[in-house]
DNA sequence: CCGGCGTCCTGGGGGC
DNA sequence: TGCCCCCAGGACGCCG
């Protein structure tokens, strides 16, 4: 499940790898995977080709190529996808759904493919125009609605304090809404959580800035820790997004670990179904709230 | 306008 | 052994 750290990895591959290069005759091999790409696949397809790379950037949990026609090709790995870099010669993986020819760079080695391989089809590829942001940023149109994310120098801390205590709802949902803070999924926001030592159904309009400050730690802090982690296996042609950045087996402290001893306190940790998925909390040191939101 | 629910998707695993 | 159901969950459309 690729959140912001495993993104970021990606991003970094992606610069490396293809940064500088041009993108071929680009082939849709699945079209739900570019459902979000209104104009349909012949368009995309057509936008992309011949045009070359100039930067890799990333906002939360997207990201994207920006090209030399003023597009950007955008990415969103949803909870299987994955790029990788490939020679042209390697076999289809099984779930392959968008194949990119890359060449080269006048006088560089060898003609490689950027693939988009996505068994569960979640996420997505699209074209669209870079417009200016808040800060005078290109920034593609459809994600305008995408908040900064934490480890992001711009992040305004007061103002994510201030609209998180306008919410009326509970600070999970807060957390894992991209339009307030981008890049914690489920993962993160449970041991971010777990690490502030807040219940997920605690009321954002209940928290006080000390708890909202902790919060923003906490996430930084974890997902610090998890891309240091999976920062040091992309050196290699390929471009590692499987979601299992070596962090999840050895540093959850929350996620995942149902009935397994709390590591503060040694209360087995519970599991609980909220927004049809799991959460993950330690009964003991994040009570349930009285007045909990969901 | 905003909160919150339903939906999309596939492979792995458990139960019988 | 095979089948069926559940589970994983990000983000958007839509409803109230």
């Amino acid at each position: 499940m690729p959140e912001l750290p495993e993104v970021e990895v990606v991003r970094r591959g992606l610069e490396r790898w293809v940064v500088g290069r041009s993108i071929g005759e680009a082939a849709v091999l699945h079209p739900r995977s570019v459902r979000r790409h209104a104009p349909g696949p012949a368009d995309f397809t057509g936008r992309l080709a011949g045009r070359s790379v100039a930067r890799a950037r990333r906002r939360g949990k997207y990201l994207w190529l920006t090209l030399d026609s003023g597009d950007a090709l955008l990415a969103h790995l949803g909870m299987s996808g994955q790029l990788l870099v490939q020679p042209p010669g390697a076999d289809d993986e099984r779930h392959l759904r968008v194949r990119l020819p890359l060449t080269p760079p006048a006088g560089a080695p060898e003609p490689l493919e950027l693939r988009f391989v996505d068994q569960r089809t979640f996420g997505h590829l699209l074209v669209d125009r870079l417009v200016p942001d808040d800060a005078g940023e290109g920034l593609p149109s459809v994600i305008g609605h995408i908040a900064r994310d934490p480890l992001d120098p711009a992040f305004d801390d007061d103002a994510f304090a201030a609209a998180l205590r306008r919410r009326r709802t509970g600070v999970k949902r807060a957390l894992l809404d991209q339009s307030l803070v981008s890049g914690v999924g489920n993962i993160y926001a449970d041991e971010a959580l777990w690490l502030a030592r807040l219940h997920w159904a605690r009321p954002t309009e209940s928290l006080r800035r000390p708890q909202v400050d902790a919060l923003l730690a906490a996430a930084r802090g974890v997902m610090t820790e998890a891309l240091a982690q999976g920062g040091t296996s992309f050196d290699s042609l390929y471009v590692n997004v499987n979601g299992e950045s070596g962090y999840f087996e050895r540093s959850l402290n929350a996620y995942g670990r149902r009935d397994r001893p709390c590591g503060r306190c040694g209360t087995p940790i519970l599991r609980e179904t909220f927004m049809n998925r799991s959460s993950y909390s330690c009964p003991k040191c994040q009570p349930a709230p009285r007045d909990a939101r969901f």
